[in-house]
DNA sequence: AAGATAAAGGATAAATTTGTCTTTTTCTAT
DNA sequence: ATAGAAAAAGACAAATTTATCCTTTATCTT
């Protein structure tokens, strides 16, 4: 469904943005920990999204990784189309470039809907909600 | 949201189930160019497609490839499970191994229901069903 | 100012997916 | 029997994704 890089930089948003609402900055070697990924490759996952305002960062002492509160507010749909682009909340099932409601593939109006479910669930769910989840024991991160 | 192979394995097996119900084999050659694929690449999947009893093949002269009348009955659910596997309907969407009802990630539960809706449609949506849909003109396999 | 800390950036490598090419096997029709 | 047709199989190549390592830049603390 989504790409490695995504999964983990939906994860490490979360945790981010989590530690964020204690007033905490995070560094990568406790994020890429946290959420059992790949140290390294969650750097550049994370830089892109630094680059595209979806996350926050500061270098040097004290710095690391944090989620502004404005950014909190971003949804999930934000963090997919940075990474994975939004092929999966538009495109065509079987793949073809010019299927549409006029010149449907054969499984264009069953796929359709699902995709706009999955497209409605990522653009309303909040990074700020899901921390909430995570806050209240409702889910976890790790493995 | 699933691969080039599946992509290709999908419409491939719906060109060929359709050329069947006209009681005719086809050959790797015409089903490429018939639903825009790479013919090498295609038979490799067909390839796969037939030692898993999902479309049926034929060596030699008058031979190629075609789907039974018990074949015409599958449902794209065997066809992606053949090819990507299953993780797309049963897999946690941060790609987390131990996701569960009971222990389940941020967004599992809003995940659950578009993966099942996923599911069920493609494990009611038969190939005979589809290659009608082309039939009566609503749908297309190529570009 | 100097040193330490932490992200950013760039180059490289491994793994997987996508794709091609050549040979082999099987079958049909003559 | 044999020649030709067509899929099967195997080796290889390119592209993309996943992953690592090293250097540079920024900035905080002392």
């Amino acid at each position: 469904m989504f790409s490695k890089a995504c999964e983990y930089g939906i994860r490490a948003s979360l945790f981010i943005a989590r530690e964020s609402k204690k007033e905490r900055r995070t560094s990568l070697k406790e994020i890429a920990a946290s959420i059992n990924s790949p140290e390294a490759f969650t750097a550049k996952i994370l830089q892109k999204l630094v680059q595209q305002n979806i996350i926050n960062s500061a270098k040097g002492p004290q710095g690391g990784f944090f989620v502004t509160s404005e950014n909190q507010k971003r949804v999930l749909a934000d963090i997919v189309k940075a990474i994975d682009g939004d092929t999966i909340m538009t495109g065509c099932a079987l793949g073809l470039e010019k299927c549409s409601e006029e010149h449907p593939c054969p499984i264009h109006f069953d796929f359709a809907e699902i995709r706009n479910n999955l497209k409605n669930m990522l653009e309303k769910t909040t990074i700020l909600e899901l921390t909430s989840r995570l806050d209240s024991g409702l889910g976890f991160l790790k493995v």
